[in-house]
DNA sequence: GGCATTCATGAGTTTTACTCATAATTAAAA
DNA sequence: TTTTAATTATGAGTAAAACTCATGAATGCC
């Protein structure tokens, strides 16, 4: 069974838009024999004559127009597809998908985002909050290209952690509230707090394993909220107190009446670091991502 | 500059259903060899790794997933083609372009085309009614491939002309003209007539050529009219007579108070014949075409 | 009729693709 | 852990295909 090779669809076109096999040969690069025999064995093939021969002019037979037609649809698709792949090739191309594995870490990327988008234009940007398993797992499975984390798990085989950001871990409080104007606290100022936090495991709770835990102090009641936004509305309404990064309450006080407060005598200074596979760290556009993440000022 | 050859996409396509590169290499009917040096090959062609080797499986990349989605995209449109190639080989399909030199073969035609269409699912059906040249330069033009004509050119090199239906060409009155019952008239009973005819030179007209020109009469009065619906209309009203086939008038006696009258005494007996170009006697559609021209009874 | 142009063909050569044999790697079984 | 079975990778030799060169045949033009 005769097969439609992409040099046939070349051939078809060549020859009609040149109008004639020597000059085809020439803009396909070969002699003038090389394309006779070659049209003399696509017709063989498929045992249907291509072309008419009329005196020393070639004109399509009905069969021939038909895969033209074809030629013309085909080819385009495939001479895309190429420029493509050299995209691809040199990095230009691709969809970086990145997973986060905090909360306020999404409040962060968005500053990242635009700025890597504008010098990536072929390359889109996915963002994965839920992974099956943990971040850790989600880079070896190729779930996500790029893990945002305040926690780094430092030498894992075949991944790397930068640290890109340095933030310090605040709490938030609304601008009337008793603790409003202290330089810092201390754990025990909480135990009469209403404390709301993502609804995470207490361990992935810096508030927590940093401050309150080590002193064995809890908050009066501890709430959960899924999103930043509605944890800072209730924060602004007096109906808590947060723990978040310092950048972040500061960038919403023009719009809540929010007051950062130290977390303990030194605060809980953290660092926000970008996981990868080794593997990838040649990969342009990740490379680009991780120095762009360094020149975010917040 | 790497081209993607249909080969590459047959590749990735196999590797991705098959889950494997060995058994891809067996579906595609070579060695595994053979396959993992064609997939060494188009991975260093485009400088871009395709696969991901975890393990003993091999996974599609970012670029992979791409050129697989372009596989799935473009080879069924090959397959496709390859299909109607096969079809245009084995004349089970194409156009039949057909082109006529007399105003009522269209009628005739009619005829013949739902039988045609029914038989050729695949074979469209294209009238020309208007060429640039005659119907015999459009045949060697090859801008249509079969003329019916009542009047054969025999002898023309590369042509052929086949007898397919026989008429009679008659007087056709309205059912209340002096006319209407008369066994046959000569051609003075019509120098008092009014004579509609299509409008194409008189040499063309057989009522003309073989019945008025020889005895040197004229009718009173000489009418062009462009479509046989018209002229009978016309017929019909008494404001005229028309020179058509004997079936077409019988045809349309359930319509109009028609009747035909024999032009001489032995009438005008003519033959509808289709012309071709002998080269394609052989193309099943239009040996069928010609066969069921043949059959039709009217 | 010569002359230039175009396509076709056969023989020989180059290039490409393929196979065979085997190594290297990995996952699972013993 | 060692063995075993399965998978991919590689090198060398071979088969097939594509290409070139030289030339023939057909056509259209002056």
């Amino acid at each position: 069974m005769a097969r439609i090779e992409r040099m046939h669809l070349e051939i078809v076109r060549a020859i009609h838009t040149q109008g004639s096999v020597t000059s085809a040969a020439d803009s396909l690069h070969v002699t003038q024999s090389a394309l006779s025999h070659s049209i003399r064995k696509l017709e063989d093939n498929f045992n249907l004559k291509i072309w008419r021969r009329d005196g020393k002019q070639m004109h399509l037979t009905q069969g021939g127009e038909h895969l033209l037609s074809i030629a013309n649809r085909v080819l385009p698709q495939l001479e895309r597809a190429e420029a493509q792949l050299q995209q691809f090739a040199k990095g230009e191309r691709g969809t970086l998908r990145v997973g986060m594995e905090c909360h306020p870490c999404y409040q962060w990327l968005l500053k990242v985002a635009s700025p890597f988008l504008r010098s990536w234009p072929n390359v889109d940007l996915d963002v994965n909050q839920k992974f099956a398993f943990g971040g850790v797992e989600a880079l070896y499975n190729q779930d996500i290209d790029v893990l945002i984390t305040p926690d780094p798990l430092k030498k894992l085989k075949g991944l790397v952690f930068e640290p890109v950001f340095d933030y310090e871990q605040v709490l938030v409080v609304n601008d009337s509230h008793p603790l409003h104007n202290q330089d810092h606290i201390v754990p025990k100022q909480l135990a009469n707090e209403v404390l709301i936090t993502y609804p995470v495991p207490v361990e992935r709770l810096d508030v927590f394993s940093l401050f309150l835990t080590p002193s064995g102090i809890l908050p009066k009641q501890h709430k959960l909220m899924e999103t930043t936004e509605m944890m800072l509305q209730m924060v602004a309404c007096g109906r808590g107190v947060a723990a978040l990064p310092r950048w972040l309450v500061i960038e919403q006080q023009d719009h809540f009446p929010l007051v950062p407060v130290k977390l303990g005598k030194h605060g809980i200074k953290k660092k926000l670091h970008l996981g990868m596979r080794k593997r990838d760290i040649d990969i342009d556009y990740i490379a680009s991502f991780i120095e762009l993440s360094r020149l975010i000022q917040i």
